[in-house]
DNA sequence: ATATTTCGAACGAGCGTTCGATAGATTTAC
DNA sequence: GTAAATCTATCGAACGCTCGTTCGAAATAT
Protein backbone atom coordinates (compact mmCIF):
# COMPACT_ATOMS: atom_id res chain seq x y z
CA UNK A 1 0.00 0.00 0.00
CA UNK A 2 1.48 3.32 -1.07
CA UNK A 3 0.61 6.90 -0.29
CA UNK A 4 1.00 8.32 -3.76
CA UNK A 5 1.55 11.92 -4.70
CA UNK A 6 1.75 10.83 -8.28
CA UNK A 7 3.37 12.80 -11.06
CA UNK A 8 0.64 11.76 -13.42
CA UNK A 9 -3.13 11.89 -12.87
CA UNK A 10 -4.60 8.51 -11.97
CA UNK A 11 -7.59 6.49 -13.07
CA UNK A 12 -10.09 8.07 -10.69
CA UNK A 13 -10.49 10.76 -13.31
CA UNK A 14 -12.59 8.35 -15.33
CA UNK A 15 -15.22 7.99 -12.60
CA UNK A 16 -15.76 11.72 -12.12
CA UNK A 17 -16.07 12.16 -15.87
CA UNK A 18 -18.41 9.25 -16.61
CA UNK A 19 -21.55 9.98 -18.61
CA UNK A 20 -23.68 9.28 -15.55
CA UNK A 21 -21.74 11.57 -13.22
CA UNK A 22 -21.73 14.38 -15.74
CA UNK A 23 -25.47 14.08 -16.40
CA UNK A 24 -26.23 14.25 -12.68
CA UNK A 25 -24.26 17.50 -12.61
CA UNK A 26 -26.37 18.77 -15.48
CA UNK A 27 -29.58 17.79 -13.65
CA UNK A 28 -28.57 19.74 -10.55
CA UNK A 29 -27.59 22.79 -12.52
CA UNK A 30 -30.84 22.88 -14.48
CA UNK A 31 -33.21 21.52 -11.82
CA UNK A 32 -35.54 24.49 -12.33
CA UNK A 33 -36.20 23.91 -16.03
CA UNK A 34 -36.19 20.09 -16.12
CA UNK A 35 -39.72 18.81 -15.65
CA UNK A 36 -38.97 15.22 -14.60
CA UNK A 37 -38.89 14.85 -10.83
CA UNK A 38 -37.51 11.34 -10.15
CA UNK A 39 -33.69 11.83 -10.19
CA UNK A 40 -32.71 8.29 -11.26
CA UNK A 41 -35.16 8.17 -14.15
CA UNK A 42 -34.10 11.65 -15.17
CA UNK A 43 -30.38 10.81 -15.07
CA UNK A 44 -30.85 7.70 -17.18
CA UNK A 45 -32.93 9.49 -19.81
CA UNK A 46 -30.66 12.52 -19.91
CA UNK A 47 -27.70 10.21 -20.45
CA UNK A 48 -29.40 8.72 -23.47
CA UNK A 49 -30.22 12.15 -24.81
CA UNK A 50 -26.69 13.50 -24.38
CA UNK A 51 -25.18 10.34 -25.85
CA UNK A 52 -27.35 10.70 -28.94
CA UNK A 53 -26.71 14.42 -29.29
CA UNK A 54 -22.94 13.99 -29.10
CA UNK A 55 -22.85 11.05 -31.49
CA UNK A 56 -25.18 12.53 -34.11
CA UNK A 57 -23.78 16.06 -33.87
CA UNK A 58 -20.15 15.00 -34.11
CA UNK A 59 -20.99 13.08 -37.26
CA UNK A 60 -23.18 15.64 -39.05
CA UNK A 61 -23.04 18.84 -37.05
CA UNK A 62 -25.46 19.99 -34.38
CA UNK A 63 -27.33 22.26 -36.75
CA UNK A 64 -27.83 19.45 -39.23
CA UNK A 65 -29.11 17.16 -36.49
CA UNK A 66 -32.86 17.56 -36.10
CA UNK A 67 -34.93 17.02 -32.98
CA UNK A 68 -36.60 14.16 -34.86
CA UNK A 69 -33.19 12.53 -35.36
CA UNK A 70 -32.56 12.78 -31.62
CA UNK A 71 -36.05 11.49 -30.82
CA UNK A 72 -35.55 8.45 -33.07
CA UNK A 73 -32.09 7.74 -31.73
CA UNK A 74 -33.11 7.94 -28.08
CA UNK A 75 -36.51 6.29 -28.51
CA UNK A 76 -38.20 9.26 -26.84
CA UNK A 77 -41.01 11.31 -28.35
CA UNK A 78 -40.71 14.95 -29.35
CA UNK A 79 -42.67 16.05 -26.31
CA UNK A 80 -40.64 13.72 -24.14
CA UNK A 81 -37.41 15.41 -25.15
CA UNK A 82 -38.76 18.82 -24.26
CA UNK A 83 -39.14 17.75 -20.64
CA UNK A 84 -35.36 18.23 -20.33
CA UNK A 85 -34.88 21.61 -22.03
CA UNK A 86 -37.02 24.41 -23.41
CA UNK A 87 -35.23 24.80 -26.74
CA UNK A 88 -32.58 23.24 -28.93
CA UNK A 89 -30.26 26.09 -28.05
CA UNK A 90 -30.63 25.36 -24.34
CA UNK A 91 -29.62 21.77 -25.02
CA UNK A 92 -26.49 23.05 -26.75
CA UNK A 93 -25.73 25.32 -23.81
CA UNK A 94 -26.19 22.54 -21.26
CA UNK A 95 -23.57 20.38 -22.94
CA UNK A 96 -21.16 23.25 -23.43
CA UNK A 97 -21.53 24.42 -19.84
CA UNK A 98 -20.56 20.95 -18.63
CA UNK A 99 -17.45 20.86 -20.79
CA UNK A 100 -16.23 24.27 -19.71
CA UNK A 101 -16.74 23.77 -15.98
CA UNK A 102 -15.15 20.33 -16.11
CA UNK A 103 -12.08 21.55 -17.97
CA UNK A 104 -11.57 24.38 -15.51
CA UNK A 105 -11.93 22.08 -12.51
CA UNK A 106 -9.65 19.37 -13.84
CA UNK A 107 -6.63 21.55 -14.58
CA UNK A 108 -5.92 22.76 -11.05
CA UNK A 109 -2.39 21.77 -10.06
CA UNK A 110 -1.87 19.74 -6.86
CA UNK A 111 -0.11 22.15 -4.51
CA UNK A 112 2.69 19.80 -3.48
CA UNK A 113 3.91 19.05 -7.01
CA UNK A 114 7.53 20.14 -7.77
CA UNK A 115 7.82 22.71 -10.55
CA UNK A 116 9.81 20.37 -12.76
CA UNK A 117 6.90 17.90 -12.87
CA UNK A 118 4.07 20.39 -13.24
CA UNK A 119 4.17 20.72 -17.01
CA UNK A 120 4.17 16.96 -17.57
CA UNK A 121 1.34 16.60 -15.06
CA UNK A 122 -0.80 19.22 -16.80
CA UNK A 123 -0.22 17.65 -20.21
CA UNK A 124 -1.09 14.18 -18.96
CA UNK A 125 -4.12 15.47 -17.13
CA UNK A 126 -5.38 17.29 -20.20
CA UNK A 127 -4.92 14.25 -22.43
CA UNK A 128 -6.62 11.89 -19.96
CA UNK A 129 -9.48 14.31 -19.41
CA UNK A 130 -10.17 14.76 -23.12
CA UNK A 131 -9.75 11.01 -23.61
CA UNK A 132 -12.47 10.31 -21.04
CA UNK A 133 -14.72 12.97 -22.59
CA UNK A 134 -13.67 12.91 -26.24
CA UNK A 135 -17.17 13.33 -27.66
CA UNK A 136 -17.92 16.22 -25.31
CA UNK A 137 -14.78 18.12 -26.27
CA UNK A 138 -15.18 17.43 -29.97
CA UNK A 139 -18.72 18.76 -29.70
CA UNK A 140 -17.64 21.94 -27.91
CA UNK A 141 -14.82 22.44 -30.39
CA UNK A 142 -16.89 21.91 -33.52
CA UNK A 143 -19.97 23.83 -32.41
CA UNK A 144 -18.12 26.73 -30.77
CA UNK A 145 -19.13 29.13 -33.52
CA UNK A 146 -22.84 28.38 -33.15
CA UNK A 147 -22.93 29.07 -29.43
CA UNK A 148 -25.13 31.87 -28.14
CA UNK A 149 -22.94 34.97 -27.56
CA UNK A 150 -22.74 34.62 -23.80
CA UNK A 151 -21.60 31.01 -23.94
CA UNK A 152 -19.24 31.74 -26.77
CA UNK A 153 -17.55 34.39 -24.64
CA UNK A 154 -17.27 31.92 -21.77
CA UNK A 155 -15.70 29.36 -24.10
CA UNK A 156 -13.13 31.81 -25.42
CA UNK A 157 -12.30 32.94 -21.89
CA UNK A 158 -12.02 29.37 -20.68
CA UNK A 159 -9.59 28.54 -23.44
CA UNK A 160 -7.49 31.60 -22.65
CA UNK A 161 -7.41 30.58 -18.98
CA UNK A 162 -6.24 27.09 -19.83
CA UNK A 163 -3.46 28.58 -21.91
CA UNK A 164 -2.46 30.82 -19.03
CA UNK A 165 -2.24 27.88 -16.63
CA UNK A 166 0.37 26.34 -18.93
CA UNK A 167 2.11 29.68 -19.47
CA UNK A 168 2.49 30.26 -15.73
CA UNK A 169 4.11 26.89 -15.21
CA UNK A 170 6.55 27.56 -18.04
CA UNK A 171 7.31 30.99 -16.64
CA UNK A 172 7.88 29.57 -13.18
CA UNK A 173 10.23 27.03 -14.74
CA UNK A 174 12.09 29.81 -16.54
CA UNK A 175 12.49 31.71 -13.28
CA UNK A 176 13.86 28.57 -11.60
CA UNK A 177 16.31 28.13 -14.52
CA UNK A 178 14.72 24.78 -15.42
CA UNK A 179 13.45 26.06 -18.74
CA UNK A 180 14.75 28.51 -21.31
CA UNK A 181 12.30 30.72 -23.19
CA UNK A 182 11.85 34.26 -24.43
CA UNK A 183 8.04 34.11 -24.37
CA UNK A 184 6.26 31.64 -22.09
CA UNK A 185 2.77 32.66 -23.21
CA UNK A 186 3.72 32.01 -26.82
CA UNK A 187 5.12 28.59 -25.98
CA UNK A 188 1.87 27.77 -24.20
CA UNK A 189 -0.07 29.00 -27.23
CA UNK A 190 1.87 26.55 -29.39
CA UNK A 191 1.29 23.73 -26.93
CA UNK A 192 -2.48 24.16 -27.07
CA UNK A 193 -3.04 22.86 -30.62
CA UNK A 194 -1.00 19.77 -29.77
CA UNK A 195 -3.31 19.03 -26.83
CA UNK A 196 -6.42 19.69 -28.90
CA UNK A 197 -5.29 17.47 -31.74
CA UNK A 198 -5.67 14.46 -29.48
CA UNK A 199 -9.45 14.74 -29.52
CA UNK A 200 -10.08 16.74 -32.68
CA UNK A 201 -8.29 14.11 -34.77
CA UNK A 202 -8.95 11.19 -32.45
CA UNK A 203 -9.49 8.86 -35.39
CA UNK A 204 -6.08 9.58 -36.83
CA UNK A 205 -4.28 8.81 -33.56
CA UNK A 206 -6.37 5.71 -32.94
CA UNK A 207 -5.45 4.37 -36.37
CA UNK A 208 -1.82 4.96 -35.46
CA UNK A 209 -2.38 2.79 -32.37
CA UNK A 210 -1.23 5.42 -29.89
CA UNK A 211 -2.51 5.21 -26.32
CA UNK A 212 -3.18 8.43 -24.38
CA UNK A 213 -0.10 8.08 -22.18
CA UNK A 214 2.19 7.63 -25.18
CA UNK A 215 0.75 10.71 -26.85
CA UNK A 216 1.19 12.71 -23.67
CA UNK A 217 4.81 11.54 -23.49
CA UNK A 218 5.42 12.64 -27.07
CA UNK A 219 3.95 16.09 -26.54
CA UNK A 220 5.85 16.50 -23.29
CA UNK A 221 9.08 15.52 -25.04
CA UNK A 222 8.44 18.03 -27.79
CA UNK A 223 7.79 20.98 -25.51
CA UNK A 224 10.72 20.00 -23.29
CA UNK A 225 13.01 19.92 -26.32
CA UNK A 226 11.89 23.43 -27.13
CA UNK A 227 12.37 24.63 -23.56
CA UNK A 228 15.88 23.32 -22.90
CA UNK B 1 20.09 41.37 -59.81
CA UNK B 2 20.23 37.96 -58.19
CA UNK B 3 19.31 34.53 -59.44
CA UNK B 4 17.58 33.31 -56.34
CA UNK B 5 16.92 29.74 -55.38
CA UNK B 6 15.38 31.05 -52.21
CA UNK B 7 15.04 29.04 -49.02
CA UNK B 8 11.67 30.62 -48.38
CA UNK B 9 8.74 30.95 -50.79
CA UNK B 10 8.41 34.44 -52.24
CA UNK B 11 5.59 36.87 -52.76
CA UNK B 12 4.45 35.53 -56.11
CA UNK B 13 2.41 33.03 -54.14
CA UNK B 14 -0.08 35.79 -53.39
CA UNK B 15 -0.89 36.35 -57.06
CA UNK B 16 -1.63 32.73 -57.88
CA UNK B 17 -3.83 32.51 -54.83
CA UNK B 18 -5.79 35.72 -55.29
CA UNK B 19 -9.57 35.49 -55.20
CA UNK B 20 -9.72 36.33 -58.90
CA UNK B 21 -7.18 33.73 -59.99
CA UNK B 22 -8.84 31.04 -57.90
CA UNK B 23 -12.30 31.84 -59.24
CA UNK B 24 -11.06 31.62 -62.82
CA UNK B 25 -9.79 28.15 -61.98
CA UNK B 26 -13.22 27.27 -60.65
CA UNK B 27 -14.85 28.57 -63.83
CA UNK B 28 -12.66 26.38 -66.02
CA UNK B 29 -13.25 23.33 -63.92
CA UNK B 30 -17.03 23.73 -63.90
CA UNK B 31 -17.47 25.24 -67.37
CA UNK B 32 -20.09 22.64 -68.20
CA UNK B 33 -22.48 23.46 -65.36
CA UNK B 34 -21.98 27.26 -65.15
CA UNK B 35 -24.53 28.95 -67.35
CA UNK B 36 -22.86 32.35 -67.74
CA UNK B 37 -20.78 32.53 -70.92
CA UNK B 38 -18.82 35.80 -70.70
CA UNK B 39 -15.69 34.89 -68.69
CA UNK B 40 -14.99 38.32 -67.20
CA UNK B 41 -18.53 38.84 -65.98
CA UNK B 42 -18.63 35.31 -64.64
CA UNK B 43 -15.30 35.66 -62.80
CA UNK B 44 -16.38 38.90 -61.15
CA UNK B 45 -19.73 37.51 -60.01
CA UNK B 46 -18.28 34.22 -58.86
CA UNK B 47 -15.75 36.14 -56.79
CA UNK B 48 -18.54 37.97 -55.02
CA UNK B 49 -20.39 34.73 -54.42
CA UNK B 50 -17.37 32.91 -53.01
CA UNK B 51 -16.42 35.90 -50.88
CA UNK B 52 -19.89 35.95 -49.36
CA UNK B 53 -20.03 32.20 -48.85
CA UNK B 54 -16.69 32.13 -47.07
CA UNK B 55 -17.45 35.13 -44.87
CA UNK B 56 -20.97 34.06 -43.88
CA UNK B 57 -20.13 30.37 -43.48
CA UNK B 58 -17.03 30.97 -41.38
CA UNK B 59 -19.13 33.11 -39.05
CA UNK B 60 -22.24 30.94 -38.73
CA UNK B 61 -21.51 27.66 -40.47
CA UNK B 62 -22.36 26.72 -44.04
CA UNK B 63 -25.45 24.81 -43.04
CA UNK B 64 -26.79 27.79 -41.09
CA UNK B 65 -26.14 30.11 -44.01
CA UNK B 66 -29.17 30.18 -46.30
CA UNK B 67 -29.22 30.85 -50.01
CA UNK B 68 -31.21 33.98 -49.19
CA UNK B 69 -28.40 35.17 -46.93
CA UNK B 70 -25.96 34.70 -49.80
CA UNK B 71 -28.32 36.40 -52.25
CA UNK B 72 -28.68 39.42 -49.96
CA UNK B 73 -24.96 39.62 -49.30
CA UNK B 74 -23.96 39.41 -52.96
CA UNK B 75 -26.82 41.52 -54.27
CA UNK B 76 -27.79 38.73 -56.67
CA UNK B 77 -31.20 37.12 -56.90
CA UNK B 78 -31.95 33.52 -56.05
CA UNK B 79 -32.15 32.56 -59.71
CA UNK B 80 -28.99 34.53 -60.42
CA UNK B 81 -27.04 32.46 -57.94
CA UNK B 82 -28.18 29.21 -59.51
CA UNK B 83 -26.50 30.19 -62.77
CA UNK B 84 -23.22 29.21 -61.11
CA UNK B 85 -24.14 25.88 -59.52
CA UNK B 86 -27.02 23.43 -59.51
CA UNK B 87 -27.27 22.93 -55.76
CA UNK B 88 -25.97 24.23 -52.46
CA UNK B 89 -23.94 21.06 -52.11
CA UNK B 90 -22.25 21.67 -55.45
CA UNK B 91 -21.26 25.13 -54.23
CA UNK B 92 -19.67 23.52 -51.18
CA UNK B 93 -17.82 21.06 -53.39
CA UNK B 94 -16.53 23.76 -55.71
CA UNK B 95 -14.89 25.62 -52.87
CA UNK B 96 -13.49 22.48 -51.30
CA UNK B 97 -12.13 21.23 -54.62
CA UNK B 98 -10.23 24.49 -55.04
CA UNK B 99 -8.67 24.27 -51.59
CA UNK B 100 -7.55 20.69 -52.03
CA UNK B 101 -6.02 21.09 -55.45
CA UNK B 102 -4.27 24.30 -54.43
CA UNK B 103 -2.78 22.77 -51.30
CA UNK B 104 -1.47 19.81 -53.26
CA UNK B 105 0.06 22.00 -55.95
CA UNK B 106 1.68 24.45 -53.55
CA UNK B 107 3.58 21.92 -51.45
CA UNK B 108 5.82 20.50 -54.17
CA UNK B 109 9.44 20.98 -53.19
CA UNK B 110 11.78 22.80 -55.62
CA UNK B 111 14.14 20.09 -56.81
CA UNK B 112 17.37 22.00 -56.18
CA UNK B 113 16.72 22.71 -52.51
CA UNK B 114 19.25 21.19 -50.07
CA UNK B 115 17.74 18.71 -47.62
CA UNK B 116 18.62 20.84 -44.60
CA UNK B 117 16.43 23.69 -45.93
CA UNK B 118 13.50 21.61 -47.13
CA UNK B 119 11.61 21.41 -43.85
CA UNK B 120 11.84 25.17 -43.23
CA UNK B 121 10.76 25.79 -46.82
CA UNK B 122 7.69 23.56 -46.51
CA UNK B 123 6.67 25.16 -43.22
CA UNK B 124 7.03 28.67 -44.62
CA UNK B 125 5.21 27.71 -47.79
CA UNK B 126 2.33 26.19 -45.83
CA UNK B 127 1.98 29.22 -43.59
CA UNK B 128 2.14 31.69 -46.49
CA UNK B 129 -0.35 29.66 -48.49
CA UNK B 130 -2.88 29.45 -45.69
CA UNK B 131 -2.28 33.13 -44.91
CA UNK B 132 -3.16 34.08 -48.48
CA UNK B 133 -6.22 31.81 -48.40
CA UNK B 134 -7.19 31.88 -44.73
CA UNK B 135 -10.95 31.97 -45.31
CA UNK B 136 -10.77 29.11 -47.81
CA UNK B 137 -8.86 26.85 -45.45
CA UNK B 138 -11.00 27.73 -42.46
CA UNK B 139 -14.05 26.87 -44.52
CA UNK B 140 -12.64 23.52 -45.62
CA UNK B 141 -11.57 22.74 -42.07
CA UNK B 142 -14.87 23.66 -40.43
CA UNK B 143 -17.16 22.11 -43.02
CA UNK B 144 -15.14 18.94 -43.57
CA UNK B 145 -17.72 16.81 -41.81
CA UNK B 146 -20.58 18.03 -44.00
CA UNK B 147 -18.84 17.20 -47.26
CA UNK B 148 -20.41 14.67 -49.58
CA UNK B 149 -18.69 11.29 -49.07
CA UNK B 150 -16.55 11.46 -52.18
CA UNK B 151 -15.16 14.88 -51.35
CA UNK B 152 -14.69 13.95 -47.75
CA UNK B 153 -12.54 11.04 -48.80
CA UNK B 154 -10.51 13.34 -51.05
CA UNK B 155 -10.02 15.76 -48.16
CA UNK B 156 -8.83 13.05 -45.79
CA UNK B 157 -6.51 11.67 -48.44
CA UNK B 158 -5.15 15.14 -49.22
CA UNK B 159 -4.38 15.74 -45.58
CA UNK B 160 -2.61 12.40 -45.30
CA UNK B 161 -0.54 13.25 -48.38
CA UNK B 162 0.48 16.58 -46.93
CA UNK B 163 1.60 14.84 -43.78
CA UNK B 164 3.62 12.37 -45.84
CA UNK B 165 5.41 15.18 -47.68
CA UNK B 166 6.65 16.44 -44.33
CA UNK B 167 7.42 12.93 -43.08
CA UNK B 168 9.57 12.15 -46.13
CA UNK B 169 11.66 15.26 -45.63
CA UNK B 170 12.22 14.39 -41.98
CA UNK B 171 13.10 10.82 -42.92
CA UNK B 172 15.54 12.02 -45.56
CA UNK B 173 17.08 14.29 -42.93
CA UNK B 174 17.39 11.38 -40.55
CA UNK B 175 19.14 9.27 -43.20
CA UNK B 176 21.56 12.14 -43.83
CA UNK B 177 22.21 12.37 -40.06
CA UNK B 178 20.88 15.94 -39.99
CA UNK B 179 17.92 14.99 -37.81
CA UNK B 180 17.39 12.48 -35.03
CA UNK B 181 14.05 10.70 -34.75
CA UNK B 182 12.56 7.29 -34.04
CA UNK B 183 9.38 7.93 -36.02
CA UNK B 184 9.35 10.52 -38.79
CA UNK B 185 5.68 10.01 -39.65
CA UNK B 186 4.74 10.66 -36.03
CA UNK B 187 6.81 13.86 -35.93
CA UNK B 188 5.06 15.02 -39.09
CA UNK B 189 1.70 14.17 -37.52
CA UNK B 190 2.58 16.43 -34.59
CA UNK B 191 3.71 19.20 -36.88
CA UNK B 192 0.38 19.29 -38.70
CA UNK B 193 -1.75 20.78 -35.89
CA UNK B 194 0.83 23.53 -35.48
CA UNK B 195 0.48 24.46 -39.14
CA UNK B 196 -3.30 24.30 -38.97
CA UNK B 197 -3.51 26.46 -35.87
CA UNK B 198 -2.26 29.41 -37.91
CA UNK B 199 -5.54 29.61 -39.82
CA UNK B 200 -7.95 27.83 -37.48
CA UNK B 201 -7.15 30.29 -34.67
CA UNK B 202 -6.13 33.16 -36.92
CA UNK B 203 -7.80 35.67 -34.59
CA UNK B 204 -5.72 34.57 -31.62
CA UNK B 205 -2.44 34.98 -33.49
CA UNK B 206 -3.48 38.31 -34.96
CA UNK B 207 -4.28 39.62 -31.51
CA UNK B 208 -0.82 38.53 -30.47
CA UNK B 209 0.59 40.62 -33.32
CA UNK B 210 2.47 37.77 -34.97
CA UNK B 211 3.25 38.02 -38.68
CA UNK B 212 3.24 34.86 -40.81
CA UNK B 213 7.02 34.72 -41.12
CA UNK B 214 7.48 34.98 -37.35
CA UNK B 215 5.02 32.17 -36.76
CA UNK B 216 6.75 30.01 -39.36
CA UNK B 217 10.08 30.69 -37.62
CA UNK B 218 8.62 29.64 -34.27
CA UNK B 219 7.18 26.41 -35.59
CA UNK B 220 10.40 25.63 -37.44
CA UNK B 221 12.39 26.25 -34.26
CA UNK B 222 10.10 23.95 -32.32
CA UNK B 223 10.33 21.03 -34.70
CA UNK B 224 14.08 21.52 -35.09
CA UNK B 225 14.50 21.41 -31.32
CA UNK B 226 12.66 18.12 -31.32
CA UNK B 227 14.74 16.73 -34.18
CA UNK B 228 18.23 17.55 -32.90
C1' DA C 1 -61.36 9.41 -9.33
C1' DT C 2 -57.50 12.25 -9.69
C1' DA C 3 -52.85 13.62 -10.79
C1' DT C 4 -48.87 12.95 -13.47
C1' DT C 5 -46.31 11.71 -17.36
C1' DT C 6 -45.86 10.65 -22.18
C1' DC C 7 -47.12 11.01 -26.66
C1' DG C 8 -47.22 12.50 -31.71
C1' DA C 9 -50.16 15.13 -34.96
C1' DA C 10 -50.47 19.84 -36.18
C1' DC C 11 -48.61 24.65 -36.94
C1' DG C 12 -46.17 28.45 -38.75
C1' DA C 13 -41.71 29.72 -40.32
C1' DG C 14 -37.94 29.20 -43.21
C1' DC C 15 -35.42 26.20 -46.21
C1' DG C 16 -33.43 24.84 -51.18
C1' DT C 17 -34.94 24.94 -55.64
C1' DT C 18 -37.60 26.00 -59.95
C1' DC C 19 -39.38 28.49 -63.82
C1' DG C 20 -42.03 31.66 -66.59
C1' DA C 21 -41.58 36.57 -67.13
C1' DT C 22 -38.55 40.41 -67.91
C1' DA C 23 -34.72 43.09 -69.20
C1' DG C 24 -30.64 43.57 -71.74
C1' DA C 25 -27.22 42.57 -75.29
C1' DT C 26 -26.09 40.98 -79.82
C1' DT C 27 -27.06 39.75 -84.41
C1' DT C 28 -29.62 40.01 -88.60
C1' DA C 29 -32.17 42.25 -92.40
C1' DC C 30 -33.06 45.87 -95.21
C1' DG D 1 -28.33 53.42 -89.66
C1' DT D 2 -32.15 51.59 -87.73
C1' DA D 3 -35.64 48.33 -86.65
C1' DA D 4 -36.74 43.73 -85.89
C1' DA D 5 -35.39 39.30 -84.26
C1' DT D 6 -32.79 36.31 -81.55
C1' DC D 7 -30.27 34.94 -77.85
C1' DT D 8 -28.49 35.54 -73.06
C1' DA D 9 -28.73 36.83 -68.38
C1' DT D 10 -31.42 38.13 -64.45
C1' DC D 11 -35.12 38.16 -61.59
C1' DG D 12 -38.30 36.91 -57.56
C1' DA D 13 -42.75 34.80 -56.52
C1' DA D 14 -44.26 30.18 -55.76
C1' DC D 15 -43.73 25.14 -54.43
C1' DG D 16 -42.99 21.27 -51.62
C1' DC D 17 -40.55 20.00 -47.75
C1' DT D 18 -38.47 19.87 -43.15
C1' DC D 19 -37.54 22.34 -39.23
C1' DG D 20 -38.31 23.57 -33.93
C1' DT D 21 -41.97 23.86 -31.01
C1' DT D 22 -46.61 23.27 -28.91
C1' DC D 23 -50.59 21.22 -26.78
C1' DG D 24 -54.74 18.50 -26.23
C1' DA D 25 -55.34 13.63 -25.94
C1' DA D 26 -54.01 9.16 -24.26
C1' DA D 27 -51.81 6.35 -20.97
C1' DT D 28 -50.06 5.39 -16.59
C1' DA D 29 -49.56 5.85 -11.71
C1' DT D 30 -51.40 7.28 -7.34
Amino acid sequence: MTLRTSTTPDARITDDLSMDALCRQMLERHADTIKVRKPDVAAAKLSRIVESVLRLSNRNGFHATSMRDIANDTGLSMGGLYAYFDSKETLLSMVLETVISTATAQLILPSALPVKDQLAWLIHRHILMTEAMTDWFVFAYLEAKSFPPEQRARAVQSEAETETVFAKVIEQGANDRIYQTDDAQLDAALLKPLLQDWYVKRGKWRKRGLIPEAYAERVTAMIHAKLT
